[in-house]
DNA sequence: CTGAAAGCGCTTACAG
DNA sequence: CTGAAAGCGCTTACAG
C-alpha cells in the first residue's frame, strides 16, 4: 500500500507538504497543491488512519457497548448512535455484551486498548470497575438507556414512570388485579427502575407486589420463558404479566403458548420496549416505545461534546404507553402522546 | 496514560524487555519478568494497540460490513461472527450499510483506512468496484450471504433452492396457483436468486411467474409494504405471497392487516429468513431457516485462514423450510431438517 | 510557501 | 538475557 513518501517523490515535494495538502493546511502553492492531489490519484493513496492516530493521539472512533445485538431496542439505539456520529466525523465500533459483565468488560478494555476517543455504555449487571475507572482516569464516556449510580458521567436515558402508570392504569381499568413483573437484573438501573415504578403504580390502587409476583429475568428470552412458567405454576397465576424487556416477552410469548393459553382471555401481556412486530403478533402486543433515535442522537452529541472538550449534560426523555389488545383493550387505540417532557441537568449533578 | 516507557523505568529496565515480557518472549530472566509485571500492575500499564499495530502492520481487527442492522437476520449473523472472531483473538467492527452501495463504500474505506486484517462483507446492490479493488489488491475479503460473481474471494452462503422448492411445493398442495413474489434488488445475489429458484420451482408444476407477479423492493420494510399494495390492487391479486426477506415480510402484513385481509384465508404469506416472532405473529408464519450461526462461523474461519496465510473455501450450506400455518397448514408442522448437504469448493474456483 | 527533523508508542533484528 | 537503535506512517513546530 502507497504510503505518504510514495506520493511525495511521485509530486515532487516533502511528506510535510504533502501532509499539509491532505489536512487543507493554507499555506500550500497551488502548484504544489495539484501535483499532490495528482500524485494522491495517481497511486490510490488513502493515509493510514492508524499511523495519524499515534501521531495525533485521536482515532475519531467511538465505542459503544450494549446489553445485547440481538435485542432490537439495542440495534435501532445502535443505529442512530452510528447515523449521528457519522454526521460529526467520527465512527463507531460496537461491542455485544450479551449481558454478561465479563463479555462487557472484554469490550470496554478492547476498545479503551484501541485508544477510541469516547465510550458510549449500556452497563450490564453488576459493577464494572475497569469502566469506572477510566472514566475517572479521564476517557470520556457517558451512558445511555441504562447507567450506574454515583459516577461522574452524563446520562441519557428515558423515564418510563409516567407510561408505567399509565400502563398501570389500563389494566386496572380493564379488571386486571393480581399484578406480575417479570424484571430484569436488579444489578441494572433498568433492571430496578422498571419494578419500582410497577410497584409505586401499583400502589396507587391499593395493590400490592408480592415477591411471588416479580420475577427475575436477565433481558433474555431464556429468562422470560422460565419466569413466567413459574408464575402459571403458581397456586394463584397472575392475570396480566409486565416484561421488562421485549425480550423476556418473547420467551414469555413461548410459555403461554406452550401451555395452551390465550391472551388476553387467560392471561394479559405488557411490554416495555415497542418494537414493529408488535403489531402483528396475536394479539396485537401492549408496549411502552421509548424515544429510541432521539436517545441514541443526545447520547452522541452528550459524548462528542466531552470529547471535543465541551461540558456534556445528562437528559432524560419521555416513554409512552401504546395500547394494542394484549391486555383486553377491545380495540387498537393509540393513547396520543403527550407534550414530550425534556428534563436537562448539568453533568455535576448527574445522577437524575 | 501510562506508556511502556513509564513501565520501563519503573521497573528498572529498558523498553525492549518491558515489550519481551508483554509479548511472552522466552529470553526474559525471571527476575526481569517480575519487576516488569509489577510495575504494569502497579502502573496499571495497558500496552496501545494504536502503536502496536503500525509498528506489526497487524489490527486483530476484523470489519463485517452487512446490509442492515434492524434486520434480525444479519444481527443474528453478526453475533456469531464476532463470537467466532473472538475466539480466534479478533475483534470485529460492524458497519451497517443500510441497503445502500454509498453507505457501504463509506464503511469498507473507514475499515480500510484503519488497517482492518481483513473484511467480510454482504455486498449491498450495486456494484463496487471499491471493494473489488480491495480484494485484488490483496487485503483478505471473504463474502458472507451475498457475493459478487467473478471476484476471486471465497463465499460463504446458505443455497435456498431446495428450500424453495418444499415452500412451492407446499403451496401448490393446499391449493395454492397464482404465486407472487417480493424480490431483493437484482443488483444483489440473493435478490436474484432467490426469484430464481421460485420461477423454477414453479416451472415444476406448470405454473408460470409473469413479470406483474414479481415485485420489486430493496429488503427492507418500507418496500414490502409498497410491493404487497401493488399486488392487491392487481385486477386478480395472488393467492400466495413469498417475501425474500424478513423485513419485506414486515412490510408485507402492514399492508395486508391495512386492507383487513386475513391470512392465509385471503392472502398466504411466506418469508426467507426464519425469526424468533414468527412462531407468534397472526398467524405464525411459515418460512425458510438458513443456518445463520453455522454461516458466521464459517465465514470467519475462511477469513482467518486467508489472513493468516492458508488457503481458504467457499462453504455452501443448506437452507430448510419450517412450515407453520400462513399458507393454510391445518396446524404448525415441522418438516425435519434432512441431512445437512455441505459443498466446498477451493477458493480458486470459488463461483458456487 | 517549504523541508528537515523530532516524536507519537511500540517491536525487533543486532550486538554484546 | 539485555539494551541501544531503527523504523512503522504520520503531523507539526521550527527555521528559512
Amino acid at each position: 500500500m502507497a504510503s505518504i513518501k510514495d506520493v511525495a517523490a511521485a509530486a515532487g515535494v516533502s511528506v510535510a507538504t504533502v501532509s499539509r495538502v491532505l489536512n487543507a493546511h493554507p499555506s500550500v502553492s497551488a502548484d504544489a497543491r495539484s501535483r499532490v492531489l495528482a500524485a494522491v490519484a495517481a497511486l490510490g493513496y488513502r493515509p493510514n488512519a492508524v499511523a495519524r492516530s499515534l501521531r495525533t493521539d485521536q482515532t475519531h472512533a467511538l465505542g459503544l457497548v450494549i446489553g445485547d445485538v440481538l435485542n432490537p431496542y439495542f440495534t435501532e439505539l445502535a443505529r442512530s448512535v452510528e447515523e449521528a456520529a457519522r454526521a460529526l466525523g467520527y465512527s463507531v465500533i460496537i461491542g455485544n455484551a450479551d449481558e454478561r459483565p465479563d463479555l462487557q468488560d472484554h469490550h470496554v478494555r478492547t476498545l479503551l486498548d484501541r485508544r477510541i476517543d469516547g465510550l458510549l455504555v449500556s452497563p450490564a449487571p453488576g459493577d464494572s470497575p475497569l469502566l469506572l475507572d477510566a472514566a475517572r482516569a479521564g476517557t470520556p464516556v457517558v451512558f445511555v438507556d441504562r447507567w450506574i449510580p454515583g459516577a461522574e458521567v452524563p446520562v441519557v436515558r428515558a423515564d418510563g414512570r409516567r407510561a408505567v402508570r399509565d400502563l398501570v392504569a389500563h389494566l386496572h381499568l380493564l379488571g386486571h388485579r393480581r399484578l406480575a413483573i417479570i424484571a430484569g437484573p436488579a444489578g441494572t438501573t433498568t433492571g430496578s427502575e422498571r419494578v419500582t415504578a410497577f410497584r409505586d403504580a401499583l400502589a396507587a390502587y391499593g395493590l400490592p407486589l408480592t415477591d411471588e409476583l416479580v420475577g427475575h429475568g436477565d433481558f433474555q428470552a431464556a429468562s422470560g420463558r422460565r419466569v413466567t412458567e413459574g408464575f402459571l405454576d403458581l397456586p394463584e397465576p397472575p392475570d396480566a404479566v409486565f416484561a421488562a424487556d421485549n425480550l423476556m416477552a418473547l420467551g414469555a410469548l413461548d410459555a403461554i403458548r406452550a401451555r395452551g393459553l390465550r391472551m388476553p382471555d387467560d392471561i394479559a401481556l405488557a411490554v416495555f420496549d415497542d418494537i414493529p412486530w408488535f403489531v402483528h403478533t396475536d394479539p396485537p402486543i401492549t408496549a411502552i416505545a421509548q424515544p429510541t433515535g432521539d436517545l441514541g442522537r443526545a447520547a452522541v452529541r452528550a459524548l462528542v461534546d466531552r470529547i471535543e472538550g465541551r461540558t456534556a449534560e445528562s437528559v432524560t426523555l419521555d416513554a409512552r404507553l401504546v395500547v394494542r389488545r394484549s391486555c383486553g383493550a377491545p380495540a387498537p387505540v393509540l393513547i396520543p402522546p403527550t407534550s414530550p417532557m425534556r428534563r436537562s441537568t448539568p453533568v455535576q449533578r448527574s445522577t437524575p
